[in-house]
DNA sequence: TCAGCAATTATACAAATGAATAAATACTCA
DNA sequence: TGAGTATTTATTCATTTGTATAATTGCTGA
């Protein structure tokens, strides 16, 4: 009996700190802000509490780069439908309105997560600049798609009509998004994109509703 | 000296109430949920922490409260704008999109309350039963002014039809109305109602702008 | 194989929090 | 006016929370 099994794996430094952002994610999403206490953290990482400031200078800091994270991640969701070679900027900007009314962004975990974030938003300063800076990607990108599907069809536009219409279809894809991950069970599957392409195709003068239902 | 001036006013209960509402929702859109505790909450009523105990029945109840007058007001000032007599189903609705993307509806301490109350909607029935109820109460009387406008301009809609369409255009002031709570200080005055009107506008094919400027 | 270091655990601590209870006091009405 | 009561304050308590420090322990390279 001289055997005697390990206590913990040491593991590397980035492998670490991911689990422990997973965690947080997902114990924000759960039950709130509230919810993701280092304890909290901690356990479902399976680790125990120290080793959360071995390897984040504090709380906050873990909590900035978990919302880092998840920024990046649901803006990559919405952005990767559209990087397909070989279709229409037409069809990129249906791709990009779709994934982004569908699940998995659509989701009632994802709500709760920016809901969770937003207030930290205002106070902590690395997380405003997170904030501000995604937010920016998103709708130059949109504006971008927007922009090349009209120029693609023969429509001029001017650039500020261009912003407008950016803002606008940013305001619609939000707002359905929002509805959906709040109120799920609120709409029938594939409603919610349906809706989405039928406004921003009206919005911006373009029919983008390939399913051709004129209920 | 035998004088003494008292050291507390006693106040009728609702009164009182209403006090620790307002601190409370004020306190929850400076700093989060978070911000708001018993004894934060107390200091800024001008009471001590003990009264909150003998006015509720506990600090989620307190908060309770103050969701549901917080959700009542922002409906109230949305859906008010429309009460005006002798005017046009048209200017009811282009009133009540001016308003929901104008201050003091689009604010920063708006968007924090939304978010702060979204954490707690998850978990707690009453609040979200509140949140259900003010959401549809919102959507239903947009469909019905939406519905009215169309009729009076001898537009003819089927009901699915019209539950879509209210649906979308909800989802535009929601979206800007979060993109303007968000981001103070990214739109010009006024940006936002002409944004949302000529979308709204586009959406159920109508033109809502008054302001005539097509550039 | 074993010494040294980095990763992890274990334990402790001060501050904050929601709740509970006891004590004080402003108002009311007979 | 003064006794009773509802309202408010004052104080205490058990938990929880983030952080800090000391004690282990798994891993790597010579």
């Amino acid at each position: 009996m001289t055997e005697s099994l390990p206590k913990f794996r040491r593991e590397p430094a980035e492998k670490r700190k991911e689990t422990l952002i997973f965690a947080t994610l997902s114990l924000i999403a759960e039950q709130g802000v509230q919810g993701a206490t280092v304890r909290a953290i901690a356990e479902r990482a399976e680790v125990t509490q120290g080793l959360i400031r071995y390897h984040f200078s504090s709380k906050e800091d873990l909590i900035s780069a978990a919302y880092e994270h998840h920024m990046n991640h649901m803006n990559d969701l919405t952005v990767a439908p559209a990087a397909v070679p070989d279709i229409s900027c037409r069809a990129r900007l249906v791709a990009v309105i779709e994934a982004g009314l569908m699940p998995p962004v659509v989701d009632p975990r994802s709500v709760s997560l920016w809901a969770g974030f937003i207030n930290m938003v205002r106070e902590d300063a690395r997380m405003h600049a997170i904030h501000q800076q995604t937010y920016r990607d998103f709708c130059d990108r949109l504006e971008v798609l927007i922009g090349a599907a009209l120029d693609e069809a023969k429509i001029g536009t001017t650039a500020p009509q261009l912003r407008r219409l950016g803002i606008a279809c940013n305001a619609v894809i939000d707002g359905l998004w929002m509805e959906g991950s709040a109120l799920p069970g609120a709409f029938k599957p594939g409603e919610l994109p349906q809706i989405g392409l039928k406004s921003i195709g009206a919005i911006i003068g373009m029919d983008l509703d390939t399913t051709k239902d004129h209920s």
